[in-house]
RNA sequence: GGGGGUGUAGCUCAGUUGGUUAGAGCGAUCGCCUGUCACGCGAUAGGUCGAGGGUUCGAGUCCCUUCACUCCCGCCA
């Protein structure tokens, strides 16, 4: 029999009156009557009420103990009487009658209480995530966390994939984002990366004929943190697939997804299989590349409008004669929201850095008119006309900016949302996956003016490989694609390129030539002159679907032992200073601190 | 790097127009209480009002600087 415990507390049923019983937990809460106390012991799996009263003599001093203390308690089941039932927990029908007991591990006074409801500061949390883990909802998140993994892992092993581990320490690569760095102390200044994901790994693994892989990977980046994302590293399932097209790809994560979501989460999954939208749709009707598809709201481009004669917004029509475009979002059936609903947003717009929405309703009496600050300008035939475009009846409402076409989408993307949640449009009981596809190849970098990658280097350009338009990089799409659930990017992946004329092509178009590409990636390059199998894959986020399964907002909220914003680990005190021995070993030095 | 929010007791927060000795709940300590499950009742301790500077007869409150946490922009192939 184990020292510690018989049951665990969340087992005992009224079945088990008069057992004797060893449990074990933390004092998760006391109530003291001056001869009885009860007290909640409480373990992983439940709490269990055990109650003593003052003949005992353990009475006095389980009086005196600390919540949190670690203990070991040896009772008898007993039945509780219906009126004391407690129907919140599974053990409510029983409680155990304390003979005596023992301390396992003292506590302290508390930094922070365990047993409550209340918010806490994220950096008392963090100091002290041990006990913040204690509590009950984050517990959950981090033992659902466990379960999708083990889950997607048995799910990918059904599906005929191979498992493999990845290096931790690798090369730095010269695209994305930035790399985490470890000294090499054998190899006196150089340098190993972090993998921002096991990208080149994978297309390897595929070279090497294992034909299909995945790996929940760690993946380092050192780029700021958001909300969504952890400042370090985060969790990927990595797959790859060799054989495949998109659709082969988009078969099996489908699957996963939809069978993973439907497992652990009740909201309902708006379709089961994923709408498609190109890049290009997506930027237009969203003004964004992760669309928030529960948001019924869609932005469409009026800028025709704006070169009418009977149209005398002067402030716009100036601007899209110097390439502005005008975009807008109709809202259906809001002639009767209250002014302050209309300032209110365009207010909120001006906040966010934009000009503002400039807005009006359509109203009609013996003729179509728009009612609202800027409803003069426009005639009933340019009217008629933007009824057309937006699919807009009388009644309905338009917001409207005017802007170059990138600060454009942000600021259309953004009140597509705003908007969405004021009018109560997002339902927040469902799951609106989608694909997007068709991405381009190539971007101008603003700054450089420079043609760069968009996404993957690695990425297959689309159409046959005689007939792409090298010419005209901007126009190349790839077989690229990204995930998108309720406005959150859960994966990207891609078609990759495994023919290496064809790479060298396009990084020659990036700007790389011969020799820089065979520098850089001589590892994959080399490995696709060698029988290449055509291939592709993508890597869903493992914290962002574990956080939409919990309807987290904050990825901290689904990991156990997050960094805070600066990339600090406030618990183990990371990062932190290392011994001049240390640094001679690596042969570092450091400049002198300001 | 930039913008917003927050910072008052161990924890969560209140604090009026700048005005006497800065409050509450939880927690801690002490006492009372035999059916609670957010037990109840009474008492006690606990404060560099994030830090520094300024204005003022007087600053938690106003101004400036700065720090920490957080949200967002940039960044994230």
């Amino acid at each position: 029999m184990n020292k510690y415990r018989s049951h665990n507390c969340n087992e005992l049923r009224r079945k088990d009156v008069g057992q004797k019983v060893l449990l074990s937990g933390w004092i998760n809460k006391k109530r003291d009557h001056g001869n009885l106390l009860f007290l909640d012991l409480r373990d992983n799996y439940g709490i269990t009420q055990c109650i003593i009263n003052k003949d005992s003599s353990s009475f006095k001093e389980l009086e005196k103990i600390q919540l949190e203390t670690v203990i070991k308690i040896e009772g008898k089941v007993i039945d509780r009487s219906k009126e004391t039932f407690n129907k919140e927990i599974p053990t409510g029908e029983i409680e155990v009658s304390i003979n005596n007991f023992s301390t396992l591990g003292t506590c302290k006074e508390l930094p922070l209480p365990v047993f409550s409801d209340q918010e806490y500061s994220e950096e008392i949390r963090l100091k002290y995530r041990f006990l913040d883990l204690r509590r009950k909802k984050i517990h959950e998140n981090i033992t659902l966390r466990s379960k999708v993994i083990s889950f997607i892992r048995s799910e990918m092993g059904k599906y005929g994939f191979l498992e493999f581990q990845t290096p931790i320490l690798t090369s730095s690569s010269p695209e994305g984002a930035r790399d985490f760095l470890v000294p090499s102390r054998l190899n006196p200044g150089k340098f190993y990366a972090l993998p921002q994901a096991p990208q080149q790994f994978k297309q390897l693994i595929m070279v090497s004929g294992f034909d299909k892989y995945f790996q929940i990977a760690p993946c380092f980046r050192d780029e700021d943190a958001r909300a969504d994302r952890s400042p370090g590293e985060f969790y990927q399932l990595d797959l790859e697939m060799s054989f495949v097209e998109q659709e082969d790809v988009f078969n099996v994560v489908e699957n996963l997804l939809i069978n993973t979501f439907k497992k652990f989460s009740n909201k309902k999954l708006v379709s089961e299989k994923f709408p498609r939208i190109s890049f290009a749709e997506s930027m237009l009707k969203y003004g964004t590349d992760k669309p928030d598809l529960r948001n019924p709201l869609i932005i469409n481009d009026i800028t025709e409008i704006f070169f009418r004669e009977d149209v005398s917004f002067e402030i716009f029509k100036k601007l899209v004669k110097s390439g502005s475009k005008v975009r807008c979002i109709k809202t259906n059936d809001t002639k009767n929201k209250p002014r302050s609903f209309f300032d209110g947003i365009d207010k909120w717009a001006k906040e966010q850095g934009a000009s503002g929405l400039a807005y009006f309703t359509f109203e009609e009496d013996d003729k179509i008119f728009a009612k609202g600050p800027v409803g003069k300008f426009f005639s009933e035939e340019a009217l008629k006309e933007i009824m057309k475009i937006t699919h807009a009846e009388v009644g309905d409402s338009i917001f409207l900016a005017c802007d170059k076409q990138g600060n454009l989408e942000k600021i259309t993307s953004m009140a597509r949302e705003k908007i969405g949640r004021n009018l109560n449009l997002i339902d927040e009981n469902t799951f609106a996956f989608c694909w997007i596809v068709d991405y381009p190849m190539f971007e101008l970098n603003d700054q450089t003016k420079k043609i760069q990658f968009s996404h993957n280097p690695f990425s297959m350009p689309q159409g046959e490989k005689d007939k792409i338009n090298f010419g005209n990089p901007l126009e190349i799409l790839a077989y690229q694609y990204d995930i998108v659930c309720n406005g959150i990017e859960l994966s990207s992946g891609a078609i990759r390129n495994h023919i290496p004329e064809l790479m060298y092509k396009l990084f020659a178009i990036a700007g790389y030539d011969r020799k820089q590409v065979d520098e850089k990636f001589s590892g994959m390059i080399n490995a696709l002159s060698f029988g290449a199998p055509p291939h592709g894959g993508i890597a869903p986020g493992i914290d962002r679907i574990v956080m939409l399964l919990a309807n987290e907002k904050n990825i901290r909220e689904v990991t156990m032992f997050p960094m805070n914003q600066n990339a600090q680990d406030l618990m183990m005190n990371a990062p932190s200073e290392i011994s001049d021995y240390q640094l001679k070993e690596l042969n570092l030095s450091l400049k002198s601190k300001k």
